[in-house]
DNA sequence: TCCACTGACGCAACTCGATTGCAAACCCAT
DNA sequence: ATGGGTTTGCAATCGAGTTGCGTCAGTGGA
């Protein structure tokens, strides 16, 4: 995974090698707050994983320059910032994502109960609304489909899980 | 025989001390295992909540004479005997409540993005089923409705958490 | 370009829900 | 009642996440 990492980051942000600016630099600028290493670093991490990430691969990816806290806290900023998306998993472990621009309070994701992967959902049906008790007041809904992935489905599950 | 839950429920207290066995208990000896004081007082617990309950809750619930290891490991048996439900929260704590007989595979909860309780709703759109990518088999969908509940709606939030 | 200010970082210690190993206690079929 | 397989209680342990604090570095002004 690692090693895949400054050659798609290349590809993927083919602007930002024309600028010398990196798309995640831009979208961390734009807040209004510093732009520093670490938070560049664990956002293009975050954008090029096409699925959720928990803070264990985050950190594995970003690989060295990074202490743990210091992930944590980018992570915790990046989720206020609602660039970044926290999904609570069956293993109690966090897992965080690129916060698309639509998927604002409707949003479904898939998790394995093999191997815990989360992968996000694109298409929810945004009609769904299910009736609340009186006085209660709704923000949001997540769905999440519990099933298998691809790896998973196959005889020899991954033995994943953190 | 499991399933002996709503209506009788209300009236559990009274069942028990007319014939001498709780529907915890009946429901217990269903499944062929043991039937130990701790598993029916737990059990018992999670029947008379009326939401899902965290770990703490129902340790508090038993009051006294069981070990909170053993309460784990009842919730972990109860679980697993699908008499009871585990919900992940937004707060890293697992949360319990009695398996509905319908709730199988298409199950809703509301959960308090302030004080992170947990009840359960009722009426879930089972049309749901969202499109997977090629090779993942779906086993059943999740659907989690964030917001505040009644109390946390008003000004001054219960300061809960865990 | 230099400087000062403030927010971010690194390190170590800590929290707390949950899990595990093992001996003693318990349930229940015989 | 009894044998033996399950459960329980206790203590130790795990591990994701958090906190406190001194230092470092991005940023805006001189």
């Amino acid at each position: 995974m690692r090693a895949a990492n400054s050659e798609s980051r290349r590809n993927a942000t083919a602007t930002a090698a024309a600028s010398g600016v990196s798309v995640a630099e831009q979208a961390i600028r734009a807040t209004g707050a510093r732009v520093t290493q670490g938070r560049i670093l664990v956002l293009e991490v975050l954008q090029q994983a096409g699925r959720a990430l928990t803070h264990h691969e985050i950190e594995a990816a970003v690989a060295g320059p990074l202490d743990r806290v210091t992930v944590y806290r980018v992570l915790d900023w990046l989720t206020r910032e609602q660039i970044a998306h926290k999904i609570p998993g069956d293993d109690r472990v966090w897992r965080f994502t690129i916060a698309g621009q639509k998927q604002a309070h409707q949003h479904a994701h898939f998790q394995c109960t093999d191997c815990s992967q989360v992968i996000c959902l694109d298409d929810v049906p945004s009609t769904l609304r299910p009736r609340l008790p009186a006085g209660y007041r709704s923000v949001g809904v997540e769905v999440t489909v519990k099933g298998q992935c691809k790896e998973c489905v196959r005889p020899a599950p991954r033995r994943a899980r953190r």
